[in-house]
Order: C-alpha cells, then structure tokens, then sequence
DNA sequence: ACCTGAACACCGTTCAAGT
DNA sequence: ACCTGAACACCGTTCAAGT
C-alpha cells in the first residue's frame, strides 16, 4: 500500500499530499460536506480520481486528513476572566465560536466521528482551566465532559442547515397546531416565534458551568 | 439471511403507501438510515424502484413520512415526581429514553431536520409540566429549548455509532498522548478511560432544570 | 514512484410507455 | 390509476496498465 501516513519527503511529481488537503479543506469550507466527492475533488485538481487514492486515500482518510489540517491552524484562542467559573465559561465560549466560524468542517468532522480530533487544542484549553479551577481526576473529567456536551447541544441547534427542513414541518409550524389546555398559549405562541440561540447559550453553559465549578 | 431481506417476486399490484412506510421503518430500525435506499426498499417491496415515487414520493419525503409515523405510535410515557423539577426532570428522562429505544430513527430524523416531528408529543409533555411549573411565555420557552438542548447534547453522544472513529482518532486516544503540565494527570488519565453516560446525564441536566425551573 | 482508463457496483430520480 | 424498463447523472473504489 502507498505511504499515505507517513510523509515521503523523497521526490514527488506535480500533486502532492499536502495540496490534495488544502483544496479538499477548501471544497468543504465552501460548500459543505456533500459537495467534497472524490471525482470533484480531482477535477479540482486537474487529475483523474484514482490518484487521490494514491496521495492521501479514500474520502474517509482525505476527511480525517482535512480534519487534522483545520485543528493544526486552529488558532488557540486566549481565556479571559478573573475567577475559575468566568475563566471556564470563557474557554466553553471558544469552542462554540470555533465551531461556528467553520461549520462545515465542524459538521463534516462529527459525521465522521472525529470532533474530538478538531476540538482537542480547545479542549486542552478547557482542561486546563478546570484544572485551575482545582478539579481533579474523575470530577474535572466529568465537568469538562458536561460542559462539552452542552456545548454540544447548542452546536447541533446552531449549525443545522436553516431551509433543511421543509415548511409543514419546522418546529414553529408544528407547535402552532398544538392547542393544549394544559399548555399556556403565551408559551405555544413564543414557542412558534424565532429562538435567539446566544443569549440562550449563554444562560444554560454557565448554569451548568457554576454547578460543577466550585465558587471563588 | 433473515426472510425479510428477500424480494418477494410473488406479487401484483396492490401497494399501498402504509405498506411502503411501513417496510422503510423496518428498513432504518434494523440498518440504521443509510440501509433505506430506494432500490432496496423497492426490492423489499418485490416492486420496481420507481413504484415508490408514485406512492409516497422521493427518499426524503419516505424518511419524513416513517418519522410521523413511529411519532404516533411513540407511547406518551406518564410523568412521575411529586414536585415541578421532579416532574420536568422525568418528561426530560422520557425524552432521552424514547430516542435510545429508536437510535436509527432518531438520527435520521435529525440528518432530515425533523427531530420536532418525532419528538412533538413528548415535548408537548415536557412543556404541560413546565406550565405546571408555573412558567409561562418566553420564560417557559427558554426553560424548554434549554432542557431539550441539554438532552440533544447527551443524544449526540450516546447515538453516535461506536466503531465510527478509528482507533487512533477516538477521544480517549488523543488524550493519553496529551503531556500538558498545566492540566492534573489524574485527569488526563480519566479522560482516556470510559465515560459512563447516565449519571452524568442525571447530574448535568438536572442542573439545568433547577436553574430554570423554580424550586418546590 | 506516480498517474490514468476502464470498469464495477452502487446511488436517486425521471420519463415515456404499458396495462 | 398504477406500475415498469430504460436511461440519466451521479457516487466511491479497484485494478491492470502505462510512464
């Protein structure tokens, strides 16, 4: 099989790994995971598909490849704040702007299974807050997966696609046919209405932020 | 393999669009979403491919039809709990436990963008208790996105396929090669061992509903 | 070592045609 | 009204063959 983990810094022809990567991040940045086929990809490259199989490997390894190159860039963003609880709220907050600012990619990323491999440089950022914050093994493990997992949540919500789903069946839509007497109609009406996500973030991650971060 | 994976050859007319339905859920709840394929469905049916479109319509307008239709028969689970957060605390349990039953379904719900179809009567649930809770309009609105954020942050994980990510991409991996002196080693070394969903789900959520429902 | 043409085994979807 | 054969426009991947 072709050297497709290891570097070979030998000699190579026209395409190398490294290109086949950045346009393969390329295609995905703009136009999303679907638009990243193998036969686009080479005619991007002005190559015929099987030599892709070569350089890098099949979808699933240019994906992980691509992945791996985004997280090296991944700018590790500074944390601000005074106390363990602000500072940690701070590093929950770049893993959510890290996200949105390469949804695709993000996306893409959980798809197959590797957003750990993406976030990790903002995890490591996280750990160590929490760590300072004075947590320690199985406690500091559990809040920093709660706190990623709420993250979590919010980043399903945020980068859906917004025309996915077809009229009859967004969430307002469905809600607005509820009538319920057990249900305040304030409550139907304002579930009907467009959901203002950040503030939202912000109110539940430091809830669960503050309930695993001991206090200053 | 199983009687059901044959074509049945043996049949003429009399297709109907319940029978359709029916076979795709079949199809998602035993191979997961990416088993229904019109061809195969059609195969299962002992029917040409393009008999479907006639019927129901395209593969999408197939995956939304199945959704609605385990949403009816989705039982609405009785809420348990002596108090409001018990009580919102146990429809958001019931939430969580519907999607693990239907982990196919559930997350081809969500690539579709029809989670609120499938979910619509246990979040209906969800906000009776919240009303019961004594909030109301946006308040209640929020106490219900927060929580059912919170649940999807922990359904992203629990659904997830577990041999998705390759060995040297799984989290667990790339944490034991972590050497940070700024992070305690004792939680690296619990970040590279199992987590065990459920108690974290418990404790997690349930601060959620406490800081947004108010207490007994 | 590097790249291609051709092929295989799939997809979803459309459309004219049959009954 | 109901269903099909045939085709179109795609996929990912493999393999023998060329340089």
């Amino acid at each position: 099989m072709p050297p497709h983990s290891e570097p070979n810094p030998s000699r190579r022809g026209e395409l190398d790994r490294n290109e086949v990567i950045d346009t393969a991040l390329q295609l995905v940045e703009a136009g999303g995971g679907e638009s990243l086929t193998m036969r686009k990809l080479a005619a991007e490259l002005g190559v015929a598909p099987n030599s892709i199989y070569w350089h890098v490997g099949g979808r699933h390894e240019v994906i992980i490849a691509l992945v791996e190159r985004l997280a090296e860039r991944q700018a590790e963003a500074t944390v601000t704040g005074t106390n363990g609880r602000e500072r940690v709220m701070s590093a929950a907050r770049h893993v959510w702007a890290a996200a949105l600012t390469h949804p695709h990619v993000t996306t893409l990323a959980y798809e197959v299974g590797a957003t750990s491999l993406l976030e990790l440089p903002l995890e490591r950022a996280l750990a160590r807050e929490i760590t300072a914050a004075g947590l320690k093994g199985d406690e500091a493990r559990d809040a920093m997966r709660a706190i990623l997992i709420s993250v979590g949540g919010f980043l399903v919500i945020a980068l859906r696609p917004p025309d996915l789903v077809p009229e009859p069946w967004t969430s307002a839509t469905l809600w607005a046919e509820v009538d319920d007497p057990l249900i305040d109609p304030a409550t139907i009406d304002s579930l009907t209405r467009q959901l203002d996500l950040p503030p939202l973030f912000e109110r539940t991650v430091r809830a669960v932020v503050d309930s695993y971060i001991p206090g200053p």
